[in-house]
DNA sequence: GGTTAAGTTTTCGTTTACGTAAACGTAACA
DNA sequence: TGTTACGTTTACGTAAACGAAAACTTAACC
């Protein structure tokens, strides 16, 4: 009976199971929980992960990706649960939401310039392979 | 005759103009030169920047957009400079290239996710809004 | 000729996001 | 019974990207 951790039917993980799933370190792990961006229920001394903060991890790792703060991050959470507000709070909310679309929208268009450049530069570099493999060989 | 900048025929900017243009402090774009980022040829003590350097400024801008850290940024302009060099070098920065635009392409599925995501709260909160406000005034 | 405005170098401080090591608990396994 | 694997806390260290301040030069203006 070593399966105490589906008892109640929600699946339950490890530190060491999320940070091999994720590719990242315990350590950080910790740290996400340490700046208040992962809440996991203890078993003992024990951290234990559900659905909810698996979750909340894959966020944070996109986040980062996408270069935002961990501050960042918590922040869109923090805006997240509190969307059950009232109206302030929505309208507020909607601003926010706002921004994030534009500043979201530029990060595409940055991505979609650096593509483009991108793609350019293999061309031309393809071509210079082919020059010189033709000079070589042929 | 201030206009000495301008006199050839190739566009100068002094390190403030370039600050203010791009909305960063001139202590930034130093730091930039000491990373190895821009090369501005010297008018005495000092900085002139051209073109080029312009142009490798929105680069760098745009970089940290994307959450690049400046020796990333280099990299791709060291490799960029080096393109013109033989079939190893070439066949190696084709990788780089291909590694580049995997992980371009996994940063806008991540941004067309986060805008998805951000569209459904959009719309959930105003839904909430609009529910209020028939409830408060109608 | 005194004072702004913009530039310079140098140095020290700060924040973020962990890495690393110490020193320990606990459960399984040979 | 010892060691291996995994977990814990605490504390110090570090790289990156500047901010801030000091102490100076140079050019423009009134």
């Amino acid at each position: 009976m070593e399966a105490v951790r589906t008892v109640s039917s929600a699946p339950v993980y490890t530190i060491g199971e999320l940070a091999r799933e994720f590719d990242i370190t315990t350590r950080a792990i910790r740290y996400y929980e340490d700046q208040g961006l992962l809440e996991p229920i203890r078993d003992g001394q024990k951290r234990m992960y559900r659905r909810r903060d698996r979750a909340r991890l894959k966020l944070i790792l996109r986040g980062k990706r996408l270069g935002m703060t961990l501050s960042e991050i918590r922040e869109t959470f923090v805006l997240y649960d509190q969307a059950h507000g009232h109206q302030r709070q929505l309208r507020y909310y909607l601003g926010v939401l706002e921004e994030k679309r534009e500043q979201l929208k530029q990060q595409r268009r940055d991505i979609e310039d650096a593509l483009t450049e991108l793609e350019q530069s293999y061309v031309r570099c393809r071509e210079l392979l082919d020059e010189q493999e033709r000079g070589d060989t042929g």
